[in-house]
DNA sequence: CAAATTTGACCCGCG
DNA sequence: GCGCGGGTCAAATTT
């Protein structure tokens, strides 16, 4: 009961939270030292490692894909943790019906021009539920052994023609695993942001339903949000065609970057079960074991690092407008017949550590 | 050929 | 000590 009241109350708080705030806050990362890799890449602290690699050729298959179902794109979920009090994570749902959201739909409709979702303009993008699914969808679907690609219709025309492959969150990733993960009812892939010895990374996460889709941001980005040309071009075109106010008008959006209410309906606590400090040994450890190149330096000198999980992301784009790459992919399917699946190592070693001084209450995890 | 993904294997903290 | 769970690695593939 008390319990129930709690969370109660922090709903109502949570509703009262304007969403850039959280978002804002969620994305001020603590830095710390990094162990990261990209492409070929590995950066250990400063030091920066290339570690070539070959190539081959084959098909594969991979039936765990079906949760990229296009069908799944109607859902509309939005799940945010945030760490308000503590390490602790609130997640958001938002209102299908809600008029943003139907605004943004006809709003894509009235795109002529396919635009990429990665493309929208950023006031849009960051309140796009369904679009921050779909693009959750294609993040998590790379094409499939069919060479088929699960895109909503609306974005066929896909990003293969737009400069890079940025989310809607600005950035740049690489995947670099995927898994499935709370017994297999979610695939959860892991990326990490393409710029060279940039340690941050996310995670997304949708369940199978394609009804909740949760990213998590961890890290600091140590560069500027690569720009979108296309998106920027796109924005301003339809800006300046006035059928850009019109739109805006029409359904009460707000033309400014200013903030738009996120249509929260529902919020619990995500308990990371893991807020103990131990980190800092035991990332250094790990790595040191790890790390066949002979990497030392890794002081993992950890603080908590708040989570931070947003289906907006890739429509929130003040928040992580990073490059990514994909660097790798966990079976997703059950493995039928096949040998267990092996287990992965945890390593979101969560810290209580104090909260950030500016009262930075946010919302991300440590990044090893 | 290079960059990006896919994937099964690894690693490791934790219960 | 054992097994589970979750994050990464890295060779194999795909683009
Ligand atoms: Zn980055």
């Amino acid at each position: 009961m008390a319990v129930s009241w709690f969370f109660l109350k922090l709903f109502l708080f949570t509703l009262k939270t304007d969403y850039y705030q959280i978002m804002e806050k969620s994305m001020r990362w603590k830095p710390r030292t990094i162990v990261t890799y990209a492409g070929g890449s590995r950066v250990c602290g400063d030091q920066f490692t290339v570690v070539k690699k070959k190539c081959a050729r084959s098909s594969v298959e991979n039936e765990n894909r079906d949760f990229t179902n296009p069908k799944n794109a109607s859902s509309i979920s939005i799940a945010v943790v945030a760490n308000v009090i503590r390490p602790k994570a609130i997640r958001l749902k938002a209102v299908a019906n809600h008029p943003t959201v139907v605004a943004l739909k006809a709003y894509e409709e009235h795109q002529q021009i396919l635009v990429d979702a990665h493309s929208l303009p950023q006031e849009l993008n960051q309140v796009n539920c369904n679009q921050s699914t779909l693009n959750l969808h294609r993040s998590l679907s790379p094409s499939s052994n069919t060479k088929q690609r699960h895109y909503s219709s609306n974005y066929v025309n896909d990003s293969k023609k737009t400069e890079d492959k940025k989310s809607l969150d600005g950035y740049k990733w690489r995947k670099y695993g995927q898994k499935r993960v709370k017994k297999g009812e979610f695939p959860r892939a892991y990326y990490r942001c393409v710029h060279p010895a940039c340690p941050v990374k996310k995670t997304v996460e949708i369940s199978k339903d394609g009804e909740i889709a949760e990213i998590i941001y961890r890290g600091d980005h140590d560069h500027p949000k690569p720009s979108s040309k296309l998106r920027d071009k796109a924005f301003n075109l339809d800006r300046n065609g006035s059928t850009h106010e019109k739109w805006m008008q029409k359904f009460n959006l707000d033309g400014n970057d200013s903030h738009i209410d996120i249509p929260t309906v529902s919020a619990s606590f995500i308990t990371d079960g893991r807020e103990k400090a131990t980190e800092s040994v035991t990332m250094s450890q790990k790595r040191k074991n790890d790390d066949k190149l002979g990497d030392s330096t890794v002081a993992a000198k950890s603080t908590a690092i708040p989570k931070l999980m947003s289906s907006i992301d890739e429509s929130h784009e003040a928040n992580d407008g990073y490059s990514w790459q994909k660097y790798g992919k966990k079976p997703l399917a059950e493995p039928a017949a096949s040998p267990v699946l092996d287990g992965v190592r945890s390593c979101s070693a969560t810290s209580s550590a104090p909260l950030p001084p500016s009262g930075d209450v946010s919302l991300c995890r440590h990044l090893r």
